[in-house]
RNA sequence: GCUGCCGUAGCUCAGUCGGUAGAGCACGUCCUUGGUAAGGACGAGGUCGUGGGUUCGAUUCCCACCAGCAGCUCCA
């Protein structure tokens, strides 16, 4: 089945699922009931408070009316006489959407199935009784017009399916699903914890956890030298002043902690970005042209009073480390300089094995005025940005308006989790405005002996390392390759006889720098196998008297099963090798 | 922040129609000295999220708060 016809048959579902509502309510008023990308919702207000409570009733009511089978019937009525039929009927919210969002048409499409009547564009399935499955997942809460100053609906999400079947396998995949999230699997494999007497979206890094943010710093960092960065070190606090400079202070007071006021009458912010502190850096000297690019880098920690119902996990947190930096340019530089951004981002990318994301480029919204600086400069960027993302090609380039940072366009890179909700991960913004006059004046001296103003590039190729090692958990299902793996190699003894030989492996483990354990319980062999795989050690040194006396390992790979008896070296050589290419 | 749901041992969860609670795993001790996904016995662990209220008595009923989950809104 094609995914229209399955769009059809959900719409179609959600209008029986509105109808039945009608039926079981008093006073039902419909709003909007458009498919998703797993089902379908229709928003409504009405006085009785929806809960899951009610779904066996509701579900009962959609099986009758399925049951009926009456067809659905399309008839084309003038807009005018839509809109005197549906003020009859009490629909004020599709009077309002029929007088505002459909002003311009002539006439509208209705759909009527037996005593049920709703505007809708269409199409519909002929009859119910095609519906093979349909189930009620969740009640929500939703704004009208998708605005939190309008009233609240309730909304009820659905999904349908051709046949009982499908319904079945897509509630599977969502149970299967649910065991990657990285909360659930941060928790089991002691990755970090959020805990209530630290505070909300504050992550502690566990040391399981830390060893995989550590060598995603290493990894950066290597990176970072390679393509010409100076590492600076700033502090997570500064003078108000400082971000009143930028521009941040007045557009973000609500998101941002409350300023620490000093005694003597001095205000600090707990800085929710690091821009600023990088600006100042900059400004320590004068600079020459032939100082650019001058790009400073800093795993900077931020912090950002987010909305207590945003909060999630390590994907959406209060305090987190930007692996960011700031690139000073001259203009001619940018598109090189952008260009190297977007290329690091890809490598860390690929590096990890993530093959399904997105980019967006996110312009101005013209129309708005919470941008800053001169609409030339905006132009330059968007231009810019573009230009470099066309050339390379990008996959699943999308350009959305009014997504932008205030001071300028930015290329975001999406990826997934486990439930299909959207993240954006890394993000390279071009900002013409920090630099300027307006702004905090950064200058440098031109061939021409002369000052010019430098532009700025934002970039941070993970986004965080919290919501991308959130990310990471789930893409590996926290079954990490062996250069991120917390334990890497575990040796496992058969019994108490080998206790010493055990140890002097673990040791001449760690001397070659593998991350090891030594299990030496008294355990049968079996259960600590069971134990190693559980925990996810990507390989395992079985020794017994017959290893010890032919001084080999018995080595288990977490891919490959048994690999034979093989001398420690040769376990060495092998796991280095995997180390240093970053296999995946 | 809003709507709905939810909170019992370290973890996953059961239970109490109101009389202060139980399982499995994990943990500890002992027995077992074993060869590639769970050997056995015993033991320790909980002010049932917090604060009020109703009651002779509240983990259970009611209210508020806090935290978590799904969605909405937001996201420098």
């Amino acid at each position: 089945m094609s995914q229209e016809s399955l769009d059809t048959l959900r719409h179609s579902a959600a209008h029986i699922m509105a109808r039945a509502v009608i039926r079981l309510f008093e006073g039902v008023e419909l709003a909007f009931g458009p498919t998703v990308e797993n089902g379908f919702y229709y928003d409504f207000s009405l006085e009785h408070k929806l809960s899951e409570d009610d779904f066996p009733k509701i579900e009962a009511e959609i099986q009758k009316i399925l049951q009926e089978n009456e067809p659905f019937e399309r008839l084309e009525i003038p807009r005018e006489e839509a809109i005197a039929m549906l003020t009859d009927m009490g629909q004020k919210l599709k009077v309002e959407h029929l007088r505002e969002g459909l002003a311009s048409e002539e006439t509208v499409s209705f759909y009527r199935q037996g005593e049920f009547l709703d505007l809708c564009r269409g199409p519909h399935i002929n009859r119910p009784r095609e519906i093979g499955a349909i189930k009620l997942m969740s009640v929500a809460g939703a704004y009208w017009k998708g605005d939190a100053n309008n009233q609240q609906l309730q909304r009820l999400y659905g999904t349908a399916f051709f046949k009982k079947k499908e319904l079945d396998s897509y509630l599977f995949q969502l149970e299967e699903a649910k065991k990657r999230d990285h909360r659930v699997l941060g928790k089991k494999h002691e990755l970090f914890t959020i805990e209530q007497k630290v505070g909300q979206g504050l992550v502690l890094w566990l040391p399981k956890g830390t060893i995989v943010r550590q060598q995603l710093e290493k990894f950066i960092s290597a990176e970072l030298t390679r393509r010409g960065y100076q590492i600076v070190n700033t502090p997570v606090i500064g003078n108000i002043e400082l971000y009143k400079t930028s521009g941040h202070y007045p557009y973000y007071a609500e998101s941002q902690f409350p300023p620490i006021k000093m005694p003597d009458g001095d205000e600090f912010l707990l800085r929710p970005m690091n821009c600023p502190h990088h600006v100042m850096v900059y400004m320590n000297k004068p600079r020459s042209y032939r100082d650019l690019p001058l790009r400073l880098a800093e795993f900077g920690c931020v912090h950002r009073f987010e909305q207590s119902g945003e909060l999630n996990g390590m994907t959406r947190v209060r305090g987190f480390t930007q692996d960011d930096a700031h690139i000073f340019c001259t203009p001619e530089q940018v598109k090189d300089e952008f260009r190297a951004c977007i290329d690091m981002t890809l490598l860390v990318l690929k590096t990890l094995g993530f093959e399904d994301f997105q980019v967006r480029l996110s312009f101005r919204d013209w129309d708005s005025d919470k941008y800053v600086g001169n609409p030339e400069n905006w132009k330059k960027a968007q231009a810019a940005l573009e230009n470099v993302c066309k050339e390379m090609d990008l996959p699943s380039l999308e350009i959305v308006e009014g997504e932008a940072a205030f001071y300028g366009p930015k290329a975001d890179f999406i990826v997934r989790d486990c439930l299909g909700r959207k993240w954006q991960l890394g993000t390279v913004q071009l900002d013409y405005n920090l630099p300027s006059p307006e702004r905090f004046n950064l200058e440098y001296i031109g061939p021409d002996n002369k000052p010019h103003t430098p532009v700025m590039i934002h970039r941070a190729p993970l986004g965080s390392f919290e919501r991308f090692c959130g990310i990471l958990i789930e893409h590996f299902a926290a079954a990490f390759p062996l250069w991120l793996a917390p334990e890497q190699i575990r040796v496992l003894t058969v019994s108490e006889k080998v206790e010493d030989y055990a140890k002097s492996l673990e040791q001449r483990l760690r001397d070659a720098g593998l991350r090891t354990s030594c299990d030496l319980r008294p355990e049968k062999i079996g259960a600590k196998i069971r134990d190693g795989r559980n925990d996810l050690v990507p390989y395992l040194a079985v020794v017994g008297v017959k290893e010890a006396e032919s001084r080999t390992v018995a080595l288990r790979s977490r891919k490959d099963g048994e690999l034979g008896e093989l001398p420690l070296e040769e376990v060495i050589r092998r796991l280095t090798e995997e180390v240093t290419t970053k296999a995946l």
